[in-house]
DNA sequence: CATGAATGAGCTTTCATTCAT
DNA sequence: CATGAATGAAAGCTCATTCAT
């Protein structure tokens, strides 16, 4: 009767991890201090150590659920009836809603995957998920004539989503670059690597 | 007087970026310490701040000095006569050749330039390089009629460099892929998108 | 209205209270904090605070309920005929009732007194009190020629107390040390400080 | 001929020690903060992680420090002729040098001991140096006739030295006691037990 | 009576950087 | 050219205590 509603915790360390995003996104994993996402979440350093045991337990939970939003948001786009549609609104996508920061709270996510072994063990998870999406979904495409039959599903998918992560470094390298004219291009690259031949 | 020697100047910053490319590499620019490179150099923290002025001075010239290699070497895979064999060729030394670190490095270049000026405007001058290395090859390329002719050389040397960034993710969104078939396959689809229509 | 039942209001604080000696002997006075003596008694911080103001008063409440205890079994003690048979026994039993930890407590009560004030007449009270028991004692069986009496009776209670105080570091700097035997050679030793001479 | 002296750098070690004792014997280990033995020692914290790697590490080599101190002065005592005296002395000595701070860093060594295995075995070895030196001289007075020859050298020791540590109650007990007369009393104490029979 | 959310000062420790030698 | 002593700000985290519910 008197226990608080275990709602209202979620609901707050739901607030601090989109805090924790705002902050990593801004400054990196490391360049963000707990003071930092204290000051942007509103909330006392020795608060935050209520809901989270400690910053990598920030990083490792903010991580998954970026991961999770972003693997729902790719399972919404293949479900359209279009194949190579799908994949390209995708990149489109993830390119417009988040822009920059988001780009590079992924890129951060990387390179700690390559150091941290739980954001390792994180990424890895949600690759395996968004994966095998997509392989099932470009079976299903071979099944329908759309794309080449020879490619391997689970190869394919890898190689794709790879290509998609390195999107995200276009305007890195090149700020004044067309991104739109690039990206068209990118889909150009990927009905020409899916088209079934001949 | 006291510049007995000017060359060896040249050769102990050369020597202590090394040093430092090992711990970034190791650690995450931030992760490594002014320390850390002393120790993997061999000198103390005093005299390391005769050759560079501060820590961002020796992230920025040992940026530098990595992009400049790779540049170096890429230019010469592509002297090489057939087309699409010297883009793969880039692509498989790059992950042979430094392998799991060396990509991380690149993967915080990155991230870096997208928060810290100095590093973006070294990633934007050596990405313009070999971007304009790239492009010019294509060109050449289509006039040997060995690539489509419809390509912007430009656009596609970006798109083709992004996906060069992208295939560097591969292994870390899955340790246990077949990275040898990922890479073929990867050749499969630079070629298909390259390749004159007909 | 509210003050239902102040019985019960004591019981809880009696309960906190051994909750937290569990917890001092375990880390020490400082080493143990009011999440550890909550968890330790099954209740909130907040409501810990309806029984005692502060953590200081923890501890005093806490040290006057030990030395009471051991006050009273010390006087059940002496309560017996035989002179030091009596304070034989109060050794053996201080160091086999709690055991190393009971001992620590005590230790780290004279360390506390010697900078707490409130400790320290916490302490010095309860010290009065036993010693005041035991030289009553003494005189007792001075005067049934049991101990030879030309001993000062308060002081040599002090020197008495002093001793036990000694028997609890035995252990500590020698844990491999025979303990019973150490006690034998420890009651030899005060049965020789109190016999009369000849 | 450029590596500075590393006789300064252990003189430095060796005033930071004596610095942190002075603020243990004050606060107790745990209330004593780095912030407080830098105050004391006259350096920045910073400064101080140059030559302890951690709290610990200055709690540990000031334990020795002192322990080792203690030791030797022992072995003085005891190198003197006559045989009670130099125990009595010994005692006289501690409490008079130190006074109240260093009987209190004794306890506060003995109460760590109970939980710090670290400060366990600095006080188990320095003990087992200091009782073999008491029991080895107990051997002696015995083949003298000095004492009882009954008693085990080893046992009597440990028991020895046990009321040695008791005796620093005293003043904590009954900060009112006439502390010589209950050293004399002491004195009586340890001359009874000792003194052979008849 | 009882909870646990919330605070903010303080803790130990790290680190880029400076400076006397 | 080279050392390492020295700094001080800031990091992640803990904890006694308060307060709305």
């Amino acid at each position: 009767m008197r226990k608080l509603d275990p709602v209202k915790h979620e609901e707050k360390r739901r607030l601090i991890l989109e805090a924790a995003g705002r902050c990593f996104a801004r400054s990196g994993f490391r360049g963000a201090s707990i003071s930092d996402i204290c000051a942007e979440a509103g909330i006392s350093p020795g608060h935050l150590y209520h809901y989270f045991a400690s910053k990598e337990a920030i990083v490792g939970a903010m991580a998954e659920a970026r991961l999770e939003g972003a693997a729902a948001r790719f399972a919404e786009m293949i479900a359209q009836p279009s194949a190579v549609a799908a994949l390209i609104a995708e990149i489109d996508v993830t390119t417009a809603r988040h822009g920059r920061v988001g780009q590079l709270l992924v890129l951060d996510m990387l390179a700690e995957a390559g150091r941290n072994p739980a954001m390792a063990s994180i990424l890895e998870e949600h690759s395996r998920g968004v994966r095998r999406l997509l392989a099932d979904f470009l079976s299903q495409c071979q099944a329908r004539g759309e794309i080449d039959p020879e490619l391997d599903p689970e190869l394919a998918a890898g190689v794709l989503l790879s290509v998609i992560d390195g999107s995200k470094t276009l305007t890195l390298r090149d700020p004044g670059v067309d991104i739109q004219k690039s990206l068209d291009l990118l889909k150009t690259l990927i009905t020409r690597f899916l088209m079934p031949p001949g």
